[in-house]
DNA sequence: CGATACGTTGACGGAAATCAACCCCGGTGG
DNA sequence: CCACCGGGGTTGATTTCCGTCAACGTATCG
């Protein structure tokens, strides 16, 4: 089975936010990897695991989730393709969160044997890697200021502008418009608001002319007005090229 | 001058959440570092600035934090002896949020030149970092979770749970109080609440018996009831030792 | 074709924000 | 020495944003 199509998702990936050496390249693409698909909703790791090896987004979407003793599901952040959303198990042997598919999605999955190999033997594919869960961090600080201080439709403005310039990133947007193969519920989820307060909100974002959205993809109408509503600036993100638009 | 004692503060948090070599261990008490007393309420780093050394808590309370346009604070993270709040400048070389004390501290700067040298001869020290990165994010999720789906009176109870669990995993608690030189208004900015509704919330949990405060320290008066109220689970945590009591 | 998932709408209630005082205390300077 | 000031904490009154509850529409699918 050749994998390097699903590898070159992950060297993608990490080159939107750091440079690679040729030999880097080489051994990523290298990469001993089990992939197979699977459909939405499913649980690729749950909270409690010890998982022994590290799942790769090939193709679709996920996202890191953690439901509360009440039975409130929090979303802690999006995946795309690319992404490893529980490189984190390489040193942390047993997982805080789960981790599920939101669409039909393709998976590859790597031993976690074979990635510390790697990291021995390419210093610079650790720190790639790093910079990676460094930059998540971000991401994650940028929620909490997003949920903790801002409204629900500023909320909900810059989490479609957070997911517009890492689409970018990856190329993965076409003049303005992108998948998004996300429920209100899962917004909600996302953003600590109801499924009724999103709803509203989604009808607002559209009476302004700043999106518009049908079947599980979004139009960026108005980008400007959209980074203004949700007061988006891409530096947390900290890709490689700068501004998404 | 002699730096082990500062870097001493830096070994033990390590400690806390990883086993390191003696040889790390000794490498890490020959850091090069500048230690400085700095006074409450003192930006360490500002959003934007280009850091070229990191910093050590030594002593005292530091948090991150960001400024909204509209003038909005959200506090991130608060920061005790031994963090390296800043470490991410390693990798990410424009700060994307700003740092502070909280009270008097000490500090320490490293410079990243040192830090890579460090990091180039002892591999398991990198690990180590990263481990605290990853560690560091796992935090950020659970304030994520905290403030987008618990109520005013459960977000200050898993707040103070959280201090709690790390003071004690560095030595920092006597019988259930520990220092929190922390006003109102800064709790208001890390729970994403106003300092008004911080304010009647901690005479609630005083009032149902499970904290006392004066001055700048708290004491626990009730754990199970503190930990049942914010549906703590220390796991987030990931320390060595797992449970806080 | 009924079941189910997702989106939408209206009515109502409540948790927390906002606004506005007021208190206490330590510092400071006239 | 005391008046003044500012920061932090406290309180009450009012407002508002958003949650909850409940119903209904629509599309997909076994």
């Amino acid at each position: 089975m050749d994998t390097s199509h699903s590898a070159s998702a992950l060297v993608r990936k990490l080159e939107s936010i750091t440079k690679l050496s040729d030999d880097a390249k080489e051994a990523l693409l290298r990469l001993p990897m089990n992939v197979t698909s699977v459909g939405p909703g499913h649980d690729i790791v749950r909270e409690g695991d010890r998982p022994s090896n590290c799942c790769l987004i090939v193709e679709g979407f996920a996202c890191r989730y953690k439901i509360t003793p009440e039975g409130k599901r929090q979303i802690h952040a999006f995946h795309i393709a690319g992404d490893m959303p529980d490189l984190q198990s390489l040193h942390l042997k047993v997982m805080d969160h789960s981790l599920a598919t939101l669409s039909p999605s393709k998976l590859a999955f790597i031993a976690h044997h074979d990635i510390h190999e790697l990291c021995r033997a390419h210093p610079g594919i650790v720190s790639a890697f790093w910079r990676d869960t460094l930059i998540d961090a971000a991401v994650f600080r940028e929620w909490i200021t997003n949920i903790g201080r801002r409204t629900a439709y500023q909320r909900i403005a810059h989490l479609l502008c957070e997911i517009l310039a890492r689409l970018t990133a990856i190329g993965l947007v076409q003049g303005g418009t992108f998948d998004l193969p996300v429920t209100q519920a899962e917004l909600a989820d996302a953003t600590g608001l109801s499924t009724v307060h999103v709803n509203r909100t989604l009808q607002e974002l559209r009476a302004a002319g700043l999106i518009t959205m049908r079947d599980g993809s979004v139009t960026v109408r108005d980008w400007e007005g959209l980074k203004a509503a949700g007061e988006f600036d891409p530096n947390y993100l900290h890709l490689r090229q700068g501004e998404a638009a």
